[in-house]
DNA sequence: AATGAATGAGTGTTCATTCAT
DNA sequence: CATGAATGAACACTCATTCAT
């Protein structure tokens, strides 16, 4: 009423940005001292925003949280989604595709890295449905390595094992990799072709391989 | 006077046994509810003693958790010794060997699981000072590791490989399998075979392997 | 310029018209839930305006109770005025003269009860100021009644009494029936007749009356 | 454990104590100010005991209230009953009987003038419990005045009347005189007078009448 | 040594009010 | 004039810590 619709226009673009510096601050001050020592006060102080300003976007820190999960979600998600896009058809390129994947998932890892952390560390302190959350996404992705691994043994591309196992390895050597951070340039291709290498042969002295 | 060295005993004994009790009621309390959420006052609780009285014996709910990690790591130090106390001095015993120090390690850990998990997930979350501690505990896994790897490497059990990158995986592995629980029984067993056959192969087809 | 003569005409009618809405809404607000409790944004949510707008015609959720409080007065003053308007001049006609301005009263209260109460019980728990302005109403009242008494017995229509006492029992019998609230239709009767006779007569036995 | 019964009960009295404090200041600060302009700091201010002291007692405000009107209503209770305690038998006692009783309650009343005010003015407007026990207090009171119109009635020391409509009326000017206050010393003796005179004679003209 | 009542600094949250559009 | 996003002063409440006993 009397409203016009530019004026709505505005006043929403004005707050979806004023949203977007609370995410923004909230990301940098959460990745620099985690979850719980920061006060909503420091937040806002980093947003540059009233203090008042929080409660009108979020209910509590915890609910800003959940939010910027989400917005990480959504990214890795897409990424990975990309990075495993292709299947090996054949044994000879198992393992270049492997390597290929992962090389491009742990860019994706990498660039979001310090979100990403923040999830898996401080998201199971903070309470239980969080907690289960996290427990979830990692299930998801052993789901999906055991899926890749069943269907490598079955043709023949894997060595016949314990693929609930197994791929709970692989995501312990992603999580420890992904906590310790990857070399960049040169060496990370080092380090991708080492890791890639070990799943595949283990450390094993191997009968004469390669 | 006599009474004076009976009554400083039996004080003693009592400041002795309070403790004690704070550190169990703590333990309980932290595994159960983290080292965040719970108030000082839950503990107190829990202990069945007086608010004051926690005071008397920690600063700090800080400190009490750092006596909590000082207490697990001595103990988590005496198992894993004795676990990994004989080297396998030849090709033909080293898989077993291997899998021997495995189970027993698996063993202690998950007898201290739930405090291990508190000392690896909250730990961070809690300061730097503890965080560092974390990683440093973390290091010297993935140090001891990388002694064992470099050691095989060069006696001829293992595969040529980057030990620094093999050792984070192992790090890695064992800490997923932590953090999900081993079953209890054969099925113990069976996962911590799988567990070694894929250290040792990778999933990769092998040659003819075995 | 003859648009802004215009111009000026329809900004002024559309003033008045919001600041109509916001007093109704106010009304029924405060009517159902108090003064205190309700926040200018209930207030503004009612009267379905912006919560600006509230500021262009209010300073204070107080100045717009007591524009309340001005109107509930207008209308109250101009009804008794109206039920009290013939004065009795027999004492024959005394009695039923009396029944009629009291049953014409009752109908004006009755009608802007909500309001009434209102300003009764919450206006003085809001400051000194209205708490005053309320007393100087039953004040008021209870002086205007006591004209009637002291007319009534000078004219011996009515027992010598003290008439500021007496006079202050008629005011707290109106309060309370005004609090409970009066029947309607033919009970309104019965109960207003009850009163009026209660006040001629007393509840004593009376000689051998009717 | 430990605990002597002798510091059981120190602590247990300083606790009372404490309590009795914050009860009496609140009495003070709520009769002067009113329940909803002072903060909880303006009553630990009066009680002279530390803020957190409050929270160790009462939830909020609101609890607070509640015993102090627990309180009230203790007293009261006693007061009336003992001023109710003796009915008159015969139609000659009757008047000097409600007169003795009058005055009685009135003194009870008066010397609790500030807090039954307080609970009578601000109660219903704090929230609808509170609103509904005053609600109930009344009616208790109106229904007990019922009860003794009907036995009086019966008895033949009443006109016939509506009962209900009559001990309202009486609730009424009760109430009216307890908010105005009554004066002391042969004032009372004279006001009290003429309230029962009016209450049994009304105001009309009287006995040779009509 | 143990206790638990008292404390108050610190923090989350609300809401009247302002102001750019 | 009307709007509603932004604001921050004000306040309620928690909880680690102290201290008298």
């Amino acid at each position: 009423m009397g409203t016009t619709n530019f004026r709505q226009r505005i006043d929403e673009e004005r707050k979806t940005r004023t949203r977007a510096r609370l995410l923004d601050a909230a990301r940098r001050v959460f990745t620099a001292a985690g979850y719980h020592s920061p006060k909503v006060s420091d937040i806002v102080d980093a947003a540059g925003v009233g203090q008042g300003t929080f409660y009108r976007h979020f209910s509590d820190k915890r609910e800003l949280f959940d939010a910027l999960v989400d917005a990480l979600l959504v990214d890795l998600g897409a990424g990975f989604s990309e990075a495993f896009a292709t299947l090996p058809e054949t044994v000879e390129e198992y393992r270049d595709a492997s390597l290929r994947s992962v090389r491009a998932a742990a860019g994706v890892l990498m660039e979001h890295r310090a979100e990403a952390l923040l999830f898996l560390k401080e998201g199971p302190t903070i309470d239980a449905v969080l907690e289960a959350r996290v427990a979830e996404v990692m299930d998801g992705f052993a789901f999906l390595a055991q899926g890749f691994l069943d269907h490598a043994i079955q043709a023949g591309f894997a060595r016949p094992c314990d693929s609930a196992v197994v791929s709970q390895c692989l995501v312990g050597i992603a999580l420890r990799h992904l906590e310790r951070g990857l070399p960049e340039g040169d060496d990370l291709d080092h380090t991708v072709r080492e890791i890639v290498d070990f799943a595949f042969l283990g450390f094993g002295p191997g009968t004469q391989e390669r």
